[in-house]
DNA sequence: CGCACCAAACTTGCATACAAGACTGGTATG
DNA sequence: CATACCAGTCTTGTATGCAAGTTTGGTGCG
């Protein structure tokens, strides 16, 4: 039988992989049909999750995946600032067995980039970073970051990144190598460089219209082809509506 | 009604002020009758507890006060000191606003020091901690240091901390000072110094028996008076059992 | 006396039932 | 036609009941 951590890493995997997006309803009742278990579960999954700023509860509405602010989305990035850097720039010589952990990880993220899976790739790519925490052998932080890269991975989806997988890929293999070679100092620079550009990849407008993203998602396409006004965006099914991604869950 | 934050709170502020020793056994009845609703809200907030590393749970056997080992003491002094450094090495100048909270905590942290309150004590020297990162303006961070703290206390209590409280205030008035008058590099290396004789303060005898802590509290006092040897021990008030401080939740 | 075993009490784990608020769509009224 | 209102439906919030595992204390046997 699933349990409630089984639920929640589900949840957050998917958010990982990009499956989920900010602002998705999750219902309870949905949820336990899914996951075949009462909603005694799906709830205690939904209070984890939102203990680890994962999702919010709007009382007696719904539960929904955080959506956060631009100085939630600040405060996200400065916190990784602070934890990645700081904890490369207090880390001694890496030891071997990190070095090669680090260097399969960082294999695979080669081999997601060359197939054509989204969430796989998005998967890997935060992940480096939890990978790291832990190779550096603290494994408090490294929950920690798990739970910051999930929101940044949000942040990523709410802002519509334009960063790109190679760079992000390229940036991580320097800073193994860096760290392989006992160069912490550099590791220290292109760690902080390297969260800076994913950072700058966001939209983030300084916009106070609430609207702006929806504005944008149902802005009419650019080339004006010969498509109906009326109710064909609402069908349109490259633009599923939130629910939709609940099923890529199984 | 009581709601489950609430009572998560609760226990949370009675481990910063000492009232709940690590390992004290929280039974959803007691804890349901103590706070007069039913196990599902007492369920709720200690989920929530165990989300954030303060409780555990042994199936079908109890919810216990985390006690954490020495590799998870380490753990969380260490990713202290990267977030409360990091944090202080990366802001600018700290606006007057926060000077002045800063020093209003500091007044109160004072003025426990002269009274004989031992929790309120040791909740402001904690609370300390989150307040600087709040005035840092990074809330986030301040959220997760909350619990690190609590755990950081839970060792302290622990692992029998000598350190004493008049110093802790000291270096706290000290990177106050340091802040306020933007001398940056100074305060975080007084925040460094000021973690490290925190850390410095534990018992963590690299000792391997598991019944360390039993052996030392049920060591015969040492000018062995005149006290009948049976059952008296067992029911010295002096040493309470660890059930006796869930009253003091009220 | 020592040891194994067993039953009773106690604890959490999970599902379900019901209560209560929030939203939606329709309808009546101005 | 526009607006206010109201009932029905859907959602979470909370309590409770039962199942199942763990501990403890006692009891009988060797």
């Amino acid at each position: 039988m699933v349990s409630s951590t089984d639920i929640a890493q589900r949840i957050i995997e998917a958010i990982l992989a990009q499956r989920l997006a900010p602002g998705t309803r999750l219902g309870e009742q949905s949820l336990s049909m899914l996951f075949d278990c009462s909603r005694t579960l799906v709830r205690e999954a939904l209070v984890r999750l939102a203990t680890r700023g994962i999702v919010t509860v709007s009382s007696r509405r719904g539960w929904y995946v955080v959506q956060p602010s631009h100085d939630e989305a600040r405060e996200a990035f400065e916190a990784r600032r602070v934890i990645e850097t700081g904890l490369i720039r207090r880390t001694g010589p890496v030891d071997k067995a990190a070095v090669k952990r680090l260097k399969q990880h960082l294999k695979r993220e080669q081999d997601a980039l060359k197939g054509d899976d989204v969430g796989q790739r998005s998967y890997l790519l935060g992940d480096f970073h939890v990978c790291l925490a832990e190779c550096l052998g603290n494994q408090l932080l490294a929950d920690t970051l798990r739970d910051y890269t999930a929101r940044t991975t949000l942040i990523a989806m709410l802002y519509q990144s334009t960063h790109d997988a190679v760079q992000s890929c390229q940036d991580h293999v320097a800073i193994v190598e860096a760290l392989a070679r006992g160069d912490t100092a550099e590791a220290e620079r292109l760690m902080e460089e390297h969260i800076g550009q994913v950072q700058a990849a966001l939209r983030l407008a300084p916009t106070n219209d609430p609207l702006a993203n929806l504005r944008e998602a149902l802005a009419p396409l650019s080339p004006a082809p010969r498509a109906p006004k009326g109710r064909a965006a609402a069908k349109d099914p490259s633009h599923p509506a939130p629910e939709t991604y609940l099923g890529s869950l199984l």
